[in-house]
DNA sequence: ATCACGCTGTGAAAATAATCACATATTATT
DNA sequence: AATAATATGTGATTATTTTCACAGCGTGAT
């Protein structure tokens, strides 16, 4: 496969949310000028990026909305369900599920865990969540492949490597220490402290 | 100003953390190499990065923990208190304030906003909560440059321009939707679903 | 005192990403 | 049917970012 570079692999995410919501209120087509100016993107990248999806617009309507929408599905693979389940139903946990929930029916937190017993064997906006000793074997026999960990940071890494073992293979991790996972596991970091620092110097430096 | 690239300054961001937890761990000296490895970037890139820093090492020892973690946030501008407010004590709201007021001492969420009277005069892990209408002149009185948005998607666009109205110069905006600002207001998006669907992509296609 | 080692700092090279520029396609209009 | 207007798709170009390679330095060993 053509190596995709990840900055285009971020952009196509959210031309794709943007033409979800187009076609959601009907839209049905877009040039590439529109798009570029709803995902804070340039008409030229935008083609680029487009470019590695394979599917082609008309130069006279621009893009089908719903054509495009499918396509960059399809290219980034999430047109079917995925599973993914969530690790610490905490403050964050529980935005994350109502979020989740709320924003892209494709994506499905099947089950949740924790180790509170007050928390276990209840349902959070749907997530049933289960003690955090049975995620061994969830993960095995529904062959989940993604988790997100939202445990109090001194917990994160021995979750890590028990869901790695298990066959986990993608992890987004909201704890602010690194993991450290085999190398085929994939994680991405969230940490809001980044983000906001970064908003920081942007405001003092530019 | 030299231009710094948005890479450098995340991965910046990044080392500054590692060191800060490395200083308050008692280790003195640590080689680029090493650095590399505890923010999941490469030697030459730590070596470089640090370029724009300003800072030099010694062949011998390395890099000395503290007086490098000051220099860069010195660099970042982030050494001085920085006051930041909040906008939406929801779910997610009170998971950032909890959070911020763990995580980073040199960053205060100084106050928070809301609209629903439940929640207004009250404190939430010591950051209190004041009606939205006197955010504005909260914003211009004490000068605050930083505010984080996590109100219902509905309302994030009437904020986000209140707040530049009022001379906010950056946002951290967790709402789905893009916000359209005044050229001069940096944002900063930080949407969950984009992150899982990045780890997704990977996990599908890597 | 000298040497060997291993790290830093940085110019140069390579790789990657973004932008430009234009040939090509489609439609509306006359 | 010809023409004008406008947007796409992509080779070429430019800019940026990363990696390489090595000179130079400080330390500890001999
Ligand atoms: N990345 C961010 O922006 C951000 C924001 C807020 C919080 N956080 C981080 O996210 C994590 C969670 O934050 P929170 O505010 O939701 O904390 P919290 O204490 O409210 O929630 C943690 C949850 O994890 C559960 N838990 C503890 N140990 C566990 C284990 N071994 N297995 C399974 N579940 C376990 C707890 O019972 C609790 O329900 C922390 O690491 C925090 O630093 C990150
Ligand atoms: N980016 C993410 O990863 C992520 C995760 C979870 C939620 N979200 C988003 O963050 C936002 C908040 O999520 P939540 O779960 O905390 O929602 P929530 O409903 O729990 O909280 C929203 C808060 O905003 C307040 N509010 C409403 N209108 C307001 C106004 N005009 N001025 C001031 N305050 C007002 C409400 O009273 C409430 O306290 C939503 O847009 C949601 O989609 C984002």
């Amino acid at each position: 496969m053509i190596k995709i570079a990840e900055n285009t692999i971020k952009r196509l995410i959210v031309y794709k949310k943007e033409l979800n919501r187009l076609k959601a209120e009907g839209k049905k087509f877009i040039y590439s000028h529109v798009l570029a100016a709803l995902s804070g993107s340039q008409p030229h990248l935008v083609r680029r990026d487009l470019m590695a999806v394979g599917y082609s617009g008309s130069p006279a309507h621009g893009y089908s909305v719903k054509e495009l929408e499918s396509s960059i599905s399809d290219f980034l693979c999430s047109s079917r369900q995925v599973k993914v389940i969530l690790i610490g139903i905490g403050n964050l946990g529980r935005a994350i599920i109502d979020y989740c929930h709320k924003q892209n029916p494709k994506i499905a937190i099947s089950s949740a865990f924790d180790i509170d017993p007050n928390k276990i064997n209840k349902e959070y906006h749907g997530v049933y969540c289960f003690h955090i000793d049975t995620a061994r074997n969830y993960v095995i026999e529904n062959e989940i492949k993604v988790a997100i960990i939202t445990v109090p940071d001194s917990e994160a890494q021995t979750i890590a490597t028990a869901l790695s073992d298990a066959g986990i293979r993608g992890i987004l991790n909201f704890t602010p220490g690194r993991l450290r996972v085999p190398e085929n596991v994939y994680v991405e970091n969230a940490d809001m402290m980044l983000y906001l620092e970064k908003v920081i110097y942007f405001v003092q430096n530019v």
